[in-house]
RNA sequence: GGAGAAGUAUCGAAGUGGUCGUAACGAGCUGCACUCGAAAUGCAGUUGUCCGGUUUCGGGCACAUGGGUUCGAAUCCCAUCUUCUCCGCCA
């Protein structure tokens, strides 16, 4: 949600940013309706006070054996302007409000325009493998391994599903652990969020209402508001679990990291470029979100980015970290970097991570707060997440950059404690 | 899923149509006083938000949430949500 105060103020400024991200912002709309609104709000107030000042002397007049019969009835007439008014400003209000929620967070100033092709690589590591055998890709290489059973997953479930069977399981669930043990290093506290979650989370988190469609429903009721939906990403539940509260400033930053599955529709998707684990219905994610004072959401963003980075560093694997053109940030987002593996068998980088700092635009959805000691007043904290990592893009790089002529596959040696010493899948 | 009870400020809790209640009383917290210091005691302060002026300020709203009745609602009515207790179900 963007301020609007801030609208009022820096007009040009905001419909300026908000271009860069592809956004056609009509603000005049919203600040007519909004002085609307506020007009509105001063003249019935007015009234009320009228009408409380009244009713405050009632009971004297009563005990003074004073008429009120003739002060009931201007009471009754000022008492249907004031409900007229009052239904006025809730309308103003929820036009206002709706209008505001459709618009995307502004781009941070250093952000340039544009779509995707825009995206800078700010740093590589590693490079592409050689190898001296004919490569494979990781659909086969599985299927010959028979450590994921793509054919049985669509048999249960449809297209974009399968099984992790066997060492495949054993390397997905590795990863997990990995990622875990590296998070709680950090001090990162551990969450294992419920995976049904609320209409306002959906909303708080900036994905609803305008990607409501995207999520898997469970009820069916027509009213959506009080449905639950699977969750799409951890940063859903995370980044709702302080709504409404107002945090201790010396909590700040407050580190989270939770283990869920994804749930997607991925409607419209590409499956036959993207075959094997690219791009799944549900696929495993360990999230990372923080709570930051808004003075220090900068260095907070930084260090997602590092450990994102410095966990498929340690994997062994060659990556890239994009700094996102305004256009491919997400609607919530202000500034995103992509951590991006190298995919051999389909010569593209693939994110395997997107650390975001959503400043306070989440956090004024879902009204999340701290006391600023200096000023005494709340104010909205920032909020930012990162995957560290999806293994849905992770397990097909390691498949396929770390192949044997053989088929068989190493494991990356960080991983080996975590396979209970295994080497080699083969 | 069914029945019952309950949801008031940081916590406990009083308040069943106005005046005595933005909210008693108790605790906590903060400051000050007392003290060599601490404890005890005393005094004072201690919700959020919106609108308007912006240096003190004035006003509106909020007693789970949303409606309704009324000149006037924490208080009465309706719906919803949540919690607790009991019953049922339990792959």
């Amino acid at each position: 949600m963007l301020d609007l105060k801030k609208i009022r103020d820096n007009k040009e400024k905001m419909t300026e940013l908000l271009a860069r991200k592809g956004f056609k912002a009509d603000f005049d709309e919203i600040l007519s309706l909004d002085e609307k609104r506020r007009s509105a709000i001063s003249e019935v107030e007015k009234l009320k006070a009228e009408r409380n000042k009244v009713s405050a002397e009632i009971p004297a007049l009563k005990k003074q054996g004073k008429p009120v019969d003739n002060i009931f009835a201007e009471m009754r007439a000022l008492g249907e302007k004031i409900a007229e008014l009052d239904r006025t400003t809730n309308e103003l209000d929820e036009k206002v409000f709706d209008l505001l929620s459709r618009m995307p967070n502004v781009p941070d100033e250093d952000l340039v325009g544009g779509e995707k092709e825009n995206n800078q690589v700010i740093k590589v590591v590693g490079s592409k493998p050689e190898f001296s055998f004919p490569m494979q890709n990781h659909v086969d290489l599985c299927t010959k391994l028979g450590i994921i059973d793509y054919n049985r997953g669509t048999k249960l479930s449809g297209g974009g599903f399968w099984l992790y069977r066997g060492d495949g399981a054993k390397l997905e669930w590795a990863l997990l652990n990995f990622f875990i043990s590296e998070h709680l290093k950090d001090g990162y506290e551990f969450i294992l969020p419920p995976h049904q979650l609320g209409y306002n989370c959906g909303f708080g988190a900036g994905q609803f209402p305008k990607f409501s469609d995207e999520v898997y429903w469970l009820d069916c009721d027509e009213d959506r508001k009080r449905n639950r939906f699977m969750l799409p990403t951890a940063e859903t539940a995370l980044v709702n679990m302080y709504s409404g509260e107002i945090i201790d400033e010396s909590k700040l930053p407050m580190k989270f990291f939770a283990y869920t599955p994804c749930y997607r529709k991925e409607a419209g998707s590409y499956r036959a470029e993207e075959r094997g684990m690219i791009r799944g219905h549900q696929f495993n994610k360990v999230e990372m979100v923080q709570y930051a004072h808004p003075d220090h959401s900068k260095e907070s963003f930084e260090e997602l980015v590092n450990k994102a980075a410095s966990l498929i560093e340690k994997l062994g694997l060659h990556f890239r970290i994009s700094k996102l053109a305004a256009g491919d940030c997400s609607a919530s987002m202000a500034r995103t970097y992509d951590i991006e593996v190298w995919i051999p068998s389909m010569g593209i980088y693939k994110e395997v991570s997107s650390v975001s700092n959503a400043n306070d635009y989440q956090a004024r959805r879902n009204n999340t707060r701290y006391r600023d000691s200096k000023t005494g007043k709340t104010a909205y904290v920032h909020t930012l997440n990162g995957s560290g990592l999806a293994t849905s893009r992770v397990f097909p790089a390691i498949i396929e950059q770390y192949q044997n002529a053989d088929g068989s596959i190493t494991v990356p040696e960080v991983l080996v404690p975590f396979m209970g010493g295994q080497t080699v899948i083969k």
